[in-house]
DNA sequence: AATAAAATTTAGATTACTCTAAATTTTTAA
DNA sequence: TTAAAAATTTAGAGTAATCTAAATTTTATT
């Protein structure tokens, strides 16, 4: 079995790599776990003795079959938990954030079937990102982001690349939740700012930056 | 905030002081917890630095008023959860124990207000077992013990004082599961073994080991 | 009350994870 | 293509929780 921080290391890898199997670096890890380069070196040798990882010194990671599988159920189990703070506790899609981090750490495939058929075995979760089956298979649906769409084309909002709630709030006031259908209107060259109809509706303004954190439907 | 492992102590004294802050050993601590005196009284040092509990050195533990106030904390999620697992994810009483013992740790007020607002705020675990509000407060049932009742005395099984899946499977395979009516019918003298009647009907024997764990309301 | 047995604590070490500072390797850019 | 910058690793050390073995204190028993 692996632990708590081993458990960490193997999702913020499979985060970074996007799923890909993309090569992933010490810095980059260490980031997104708030630890030092250093500490990130030790525990890449320890995963690589345990043939989660493939480590090359200096060179970087990516997982190995037994680590993307472990990554993808801890995937599987934050999302699920995440569907069910939203949908049976009345939690918003900005505040469930931690509390399913601390929830996808809880090992029992019991558990995590169950609540799965509790839940209607649900595809997404509530920020759009799709829930693997108990076999770690996605069913992928094609993403594209804002930020890569083209003058006048148009689509559905289906997800976030970015899960803090300062972040979900602002789209929220916006009105850009998922479900909902933009278009749009104009690219500004200038700082790649984006104007998008609403519902053909209302019309807003997002920066590069926001446009790149959401995925629509095309 | 208390550690995983701090938290484990904690409720493995409120559990040894049965409620009652009665004082605790070192060697009572460490059978409960899985390890050795000698990490007890270095974790015992710890937790008194930080005011949680009364230490004094080869005489013993009590919870103080915070330590207290904590271990009711962390049963109250402890038996949310049972209730959870039981009630939703159609667990058996005897399967529960083990993964509550994990969720009870996600330190989250809000989620387990919201759990027990799911769940209509159940006033009782799988077990029997009491839960306290969110203040801490238990309406306390008065329990007794079938090992302490009388000849002829009846009484309705209303909670458990041993959790493990042996026991729990037991007492089920003998019909003795919360709610059924019992009588005692006859106390044997040589091994304090007890007849009881169920429901009116059926006669069954206990040994004094279940009867000390099984507690019904007279 | 003295001594043996039991319970508890101290001393010294170990494992998992983390850190800072220094050394090494890779990348970038003059 | 070489020097500077950036990224990464190594060395050495710290914290939390645990352990064994030895020392100390309490309790039980003659």
């Amino acid at each position: 079995m692996n632990s708590f921080t081993e458990e960490n290391y193997l999702k913020a890898i499979y985060h970074l790599s996007e799923g890909n199997n993309a090569v992933v670096s010490t810095n980059g890890i260490a980031e997104v776990t708030n630890t030092k380069a250093a500490s990130v070196t030790d525990m890449l040798k320890k995963l690589a003795d345990k043939k989660l990882i493939n480590y090359i010194k200096y060179r970087g990671v990516t997982l190995t079959d037994t680590g993307l599988n472990a990554a993808v159920h801890i995937i599987r189990k934050h999302r699920l938990w995440e569907v069910f703070l939203v949908e049976n506790l009345g939690f918003k899609w900005d505040e469930v954030h931690d509390i399913a981090e601390e929830l996808e750490h809880i090992n029992s495939t019991m558990l995590i079937d169950r609540l799965d058929d509790f839940l209607g075995k649900p595809a997404a979760d509530p920020h759009g990102d799709p829930i693997p089956d108990r076999t770690g298979n996605f069913k992928h649906k094609k993403h594209v982001k804002v930020s890569d769409m083209k003058l006048g084309q148009a689509g559905t909002i289906s997800g976030v690349n970015e899960h803090s709630s300062v972040f979900l709030k602002h789209l929220e006031k916006l009105g850009l939740t998922l479900g909902t259908k933009i278009m749009i209107t104009e690219l500004i060259e200038f700082d790649g700012s984006i104007m998008l109809s609403l519902d053909s509706k209302n019309e807003r303004t997002i920066s590069r930056e926001v446009a790149k954190n959401i995925l629509v439907i095309i």
